[in-house]
Order: structure tokens, then sequence, then C-alpha cells
DNA sequence: GTCTATAAGGTGATAGAC
DNA sequence: GTCTATCACCTTATAGAC
């Protein structure tokens, strides 16, 4: 909530720093401490004691915990939303589906295991949250969805996926393999990267070792 | 809890077979209000009313919250893993890796999407649950990783795996394709049948239409 | 076996001083 | 902006009657 302006002032209106600081402490603490806890496991107490302040300061800047879940759901969808769209639109126009699906996974990865906690709350403990969370939060996930079904869509249309398979059902079998890295993956004990690999490999060709 | 006996009584000893329909309705209460939301989420309270008993009375049953989360886990995890294991030993010896996977995943599904509440409540809530809980089921947990662990060690090294594919990564996403269903699958509207046919697929052969 | 009553402690949220 | 103090409520768990 930045300050109303002061017109006169000889001064240039300072920005609220040092509340716009405290503001993301208590979302980065928010998120992490949900991600790792859940949501109704999660007291503001313990947020609070991650962001280094009272508990009832929270109120400051959020006006009740599902609101500040609520914040933090909107921002890790937000950024796995602009970082796949983002790095997809950096691939020239007649890129292949592999690579299409590669670069995808690639971002979808990164920002799951590397980049943030709250990319990583939303994809781990949506289903465990108020109702009306969720609520709100839908119109931004079916935009992140809809990017994958029309990547698949065009892809299958090209004849580059195969006619037997069902989009609907592959596509969230295909969200189940990445989404659950939050549940084992460790970038500390081994590169996303491999792991991105390993699961493009699984999309586009599987494992078994046959000629098609 | 059964009677320590009464060896002289005409009546055969009685077992207590109201005592265990109870015990069984909490636990059926338990498995579905746990998976629904979340342990933190789930009051005595919420169980008991599912039950129909009131909340004083699983005590009876139960030594704490976590002593009945501790027994529907216990039971989800079982589950799954006999399923597993017996679809799979019914098997002919010489079957192929395809035929393998694929009864795997059929069994795994089935146990997640129509058996019962308490695979997949194991499943959807297990890592935000108190660490005390987690450790006692790790055993029985590393008892099903080692099926899979076996099932695709075997297959690569008899070379219907191809070799460029890192299993322990590889698993982990098979599993998160699989666990993952029950954030979107429902029975009702799609049979489980077409969902296993379609992890089948990608996980032997994926999605792309190509020459290998 | 199941209940009512209650203890002991924590929770989200608000009021108001500074 | 941040704090201390406090409220009203709900939680898990226990005691003891029936």
């Amino acid at each position: 909530m930045p300050k109303t302006s002061a017109v006169l002032a000889k001064e240039p209106v300072r920005q609220p720093a040092k509340s716009a600081a405290t503001r993301r402490k208590i979302l980065d603490a928010a998120a992490r401490t949900f991600r790792d806890k859940g949501y109704a496991a999660t007291t503001l107490n313990d947020i609070a004691d991650a962001a280094e302040i009272r508990a009832a300061s929270l109120y400051y800047y959020f006006r009740s915990k599902e609101d500040l879940l609520d914040a933090v759901f909107g921002i890790g969808m937000q950024r796995v939303v602009d970082a796949v769209r983002q790095r997809s639109a950096a691939l020239p126009a007649n890129a292949t589906l592999a690579q299409r699906i590669q670069v995808a996974i690639e971002a979808h990865l990164e920002m799951l295991l590397q980049q943030g906690d709250y990319t990583s709350a939303n994809i781990r403990i949506f289903g465990q949250v108020p109702k009306s969370v969720q609520r709100k939060q839908l119109p931004l996930r079916e935009d992140y969805a809809e990017f994958w079904r029309e990547l698949l869509e065009k892809a299958q249309k090209a004849g580059e996926i195969r006619a037997e398979v069902d989009l609907g059902i592959m596509r969230m079998l295909i969200f189940g393999a990445l989404n659950w890295c939050t549940e084992w993956a460790d970038p500390k004990k081994g590169p996303v990267r491999e792991i991105a690999r390993q699961a493009t490999m699984l999309v586009l060709d599987g494992i078994a070792r046959r000629k098609k």
C-alpha cells in the first residue's frame, strides 16, 4: 500500500521500501512454512517467527490467514506460467514437439524445485486447502492448463503425437510425473537438469526398447 | 481386543463383533476425512461425527490422533502392496515387461481410485503429516518401492528397458504420474481401466510418433 | 463401550498504546 | 508499522458415571 502521494513535498515521495521488504519477508516465510507443513498445521506464529515479527503484525499486511495463503498461491502459479510461456516463446516458430516439450518440462521443474517455495507450496498443498481459496485460484490454474492443452493438441494434429493418445488423461499424467517431484527430488542431491532429461524421455519415448 | 476367553462357558466365546465393527467404522471415517481435508484440518469431532459416536469414544480404540493416522496409513499401504504383489504373481513366469508393467499399474490405480480411502489417504497426505508417523511408515513404503525397483532392474538387465534410462529417477516419475491421479481422477466420470491404459502407454512408449 | 463434563493449552483475530 | 494484551473459540485428551 503506497502512500497516496504528497504533491508539494520537496523530497521525492519515498516508496515504502521497508514496508515492501517486510511484506516480502512474510510471504517468503509463509510460502516455505505452508509448503513444508501444510496450511492447517501452519500457525501464524510459525510464519511470524520465520519472518522475525509478531503474529499480530501480519494483519497490517494481510486481512487473514486465508488471504496470505491466496497471495502465496497467486505468486507461485503466476511464476510458473510466466516462466513456461517465456521460455517457449523464445523457441523458433518451427521448433519440433520434442523441443517444445523439453523446454516446458525444464521450466516447470526449475520453478518447482529451484526457484522458490511459492510454486511448490501451491502444487503441494492445493488439494487440502479451504475450498474458497481453491476457487479463487481456478482462473490462473486454468490459464496454465490451457498452455499445455494447446501445445499437445497442435502436436497431435500435426501428427507428432500418436492418435491413440488421450490428451486429457495424458496431460494429467504428465503433470503428475512433474509435480510429484516436490515430494522426493532434492536439487542439492542431483541436478534438476537430469530429472528434466529423464522426464522428457519418459513423455516422448517411454522406457521400453522396441521398434515402433 | 478380544475377551480373554471363558473356558467353561457353554456358549462359544463371542467375538466382540460389535466392537470390531465400530473400530472399522472409525477407521473408515478417519481415512475418508484425512484424505479429503488433510491431517491437521481434520478434528476428532469430524471423525466421530462420520462414525456416529462421540469424540471421547475414539480413545477406547486408539490412544491418540496420531495412532489413528498410523493405523489408516498402515492399512492403506499394506493393501496396495498386497494387491500389486498378488496380481503380479499370477502372471506366467515368462511374462514380458509390458505385461508386468501393465498389471502393476492397473493394480496400483485400482487401489488408489476405486478400492478405498485408505491408500489414497496415505499417498495424498503423507508429506504433510508429523515426522514421527512418517518414520513409522517407512519400512512398509520401502517394501513397496522395492517391488518396483526389482521389476525395473530385471527388465533393464534383460534389455527390455533402454540403458539410458535412470531407474531411480524414472521410478519416481512413474509413481508421480500414478499417485497424482488422486488429485484429479474420478472413477465416476471415466473408467480407471482407460487411465491405466494411457499410463501404461506413457511408461512404455511415450506419446511421440517416431521410428526408434 | 459409550457417554457427559471438563481440563489445559493453543488458535485466529482485534484493540489500542507507542 | 510494530508491539503487548486480550478475546472468544476450538482442540486433543482425560476422568469418571452409567
